[in-house]
DNA sequence: CTTGATCGTCGAAGCGTTTCAACACGCTAA
DNA sequence: TTAGCGTGTTGAAACGCTTCGACGATCAAG
């Protein structure tokens, strides 16, 4: 591999003034970048990724903790994963991919500064990996809501006003019994922050709009979906207005009430939080809260990279949710009944 | 942070014992090694990762390029991804992760030395990626097989015998006419090679078998699944056994059977080709020829680590598939016949 | 003309490791 | 006694880059 070196002798220059052609840092006459250019461009230089992060205490290499365990939330998280990545690029940076449960991986990352900042996905109430990368020298952002964020900066969806924006939906379209089906019992267990979030902001609304709520955690597989959908039927069979909170389970649940011979979009509304493609891939477009997976990741990046220039204070930033009308909502009872 | 330099001067040695300490590459005395132990914990020393690549040109790091795109494959993806992160940490070595449209990356990270190998996945017969990574100085493993491998490892399920083994399953079972359900169109025509690798195994056991075999593309919208078997129905009304490499398209084909009336696993037997998981979160659990994504990523890298060692010559792994029976394949006419 | 700026370039000192050659030491074998 | 050897340790030279301070030229202002 060619060095800087054979560069500055095949251009008949300093190695500093190489240096400064590619980095900008310092003006070069336009006849000396021009002998520089070429001399890079013949001997196809690349300059050495580990000599520069030795020099400038800049790797260009951002971290991205994600949970890689199959399970339901596959599809949301690769689109987080691709909205980390392409940002990235934009700000030249590449991107170390670390699984969610290699704790040890954050030491071994910031203590050897393998990478300039950090980005860490679903992160719970209470998580150990927060007070570590708060101790770090470079700067993170989570994805999600810790308890206590430490001085860190956090990026999410808005899901408290997602609660909201969907029972306003329902209630609006004269629903007044209205239920949510949720996360996995192990995900609630986890005290991932926003399935509390979501529910808080359903709770609030449903008592100032007047209708009814009711609950149901959801296993994502076909048998568990079927038997949320059972259990919610027989507990609350006025309910009218479905809140699907469970990309795995959406489809089952879908079939469950089909094969009650419930038709959704006029028996029953259903409103689906998560990301647009999911809702648009079911048995009919689903009316819709955007789960946005890849700003959020994009967003994450554009913050973390903020933190690393400036020496901006540290922000926690909530998306305002997006509700979509399509095919699996309509008009509920009382608005039939005032129609 | 710490430096080797003042680790040295904590335990009272040369900066030289504190680095055969850390690699043992050379004897230390079990007093020293110790001395040097604890004034590594106690002043929390960590090797700088940028000045260990320079000076060893070893990164420990491999870069994996993934689609990221969202589609069909994403869960087949996730656990590629997954196996390799893993095992990369068994060797330890973290990964660095690109997109697959970002071609310059590759002379990013090889030329630039930020990793020692290279995995990428999803290689199609003729792709472009694979002569530039053929002239880059790290070994590289692919997960999948181009046309020519110019001198590359290959690693990936043997689909052809993948293709036989469906056959002679339904034709053990006595089936007479099966049909294949697979790709969408535009994956055939990206040319992965998978697809018409199993489709070259399907034709010769369907003929050395004495089965008519009808194939089909697919789409993985639930309207173009629908479509597909509508189509298939049409054309070969004999249709008994069906083989389904399509993981995006098989619950909706599953679907579009039960509207039609079809039992699966009864009026008619179901093989699909797709990780176990998602055989067993379909509406019955499928008979299925396991595609086992992370065993594939975590061979990739196991033959990456080996290249990397010795000088192992390069090779093509193809892994033997296996067929689990569940319960969407049953005995054919023939066996009925007979029976 | 001087005096200062400004502009473009250069030399050299790091940055924190690894690794090679060399050396001190205590042994064994001659 | 000494040559030779293995063991454990060291010093110093890379590794390839960035960046600081300095320096010669050029040019405007006084």
């Amino acid at each position: 591999m060619a060095t800087i070196d054979d560069v500055a002798k095949a251009a008949g220059v300093s190695v500093s003034t190489v240096s400064y052609v590619l980095s900008g840092k310092r003006p070069i006459s336009a006849p000396t970048r021009a002998r520089v250019e070429r001399a890079i461009e013949k001997l196809g230089y690349r300059p050495h990724a580990g000599a520069r992060a030795l020099a400038s205490a800049r790797t260009n290499v951002i971290a991205l903790m994600a949970p890689l365990r199959v399970g339901v939330n596959v599809p949301v998280i690769m689109q987080f994963v691709a909205g980390v990545v392409t940002r990235a690029r934009d700000f030249d940076h590449d991107v170390l991919l670390l699984t969610q449960d290699d704790v040890s991986g954050l030491d071994r990352v910031t203590g050897g500064s393998m990478v300039d900042a950090l980005v860490m996905m679903d992160i719970e109430a209470d998580d150990p990996r927060v007070p570590l990368v708060a101790a770090a020298k470079q700067p993170t952002v989570l994805i999600g809501l810790p308890q206590d964020p430490e001085g860190l900066s956090c990026v999410d969806l808005d899901f408290e006003a997602a609660g909201r924006l969907a029972v306003r939906h329902l209630a609006g379209a004269g629903h007044t019994d209205v239920a949510l089906i949720g996360s996995p019992p192990e995900v609630l267990r986890r005290h991932t922050s926003y399935a509390e979030r979501l529910m808080r902001g359903l709770r609030s609304q449903a008592k100032s709009s007047g209708v009814a709520v009711k609950v149901e955690a959801c296993d994502s597989s076909p048998s568990g979906a079927a038997a949320a959908v059972d259990a919610l039927l027989a507990t609350a069979p006025d309910t009218t207005g479905i809140i699907v909170h469970n990309e795995g389970a959406l489809p089952h649940v879908l079939s469950r009430l089909a094969e009650r011979g419930i038709v959704v979009g006029t028996d029953i509304s259903v409103v689906a939080v998560c990301p647009t493609d999911v809702a648009l891939s079911q048995r009919i477009p689903m009316t819709s809260i955007d789960l946005p997976a890849e700003d959020i990741g994009k967003v994450a990046v554009d913050m973390v990279m903020a933190r690393l220039e400036g020496e901006q204070p540290s922000e926690t930033r909530l998306l305002a949710p997006v509700l979509t009308e399509r095919e699996s909502s309509a008009s509920g009872p009382a608005a039939a009944a005032a129609g």
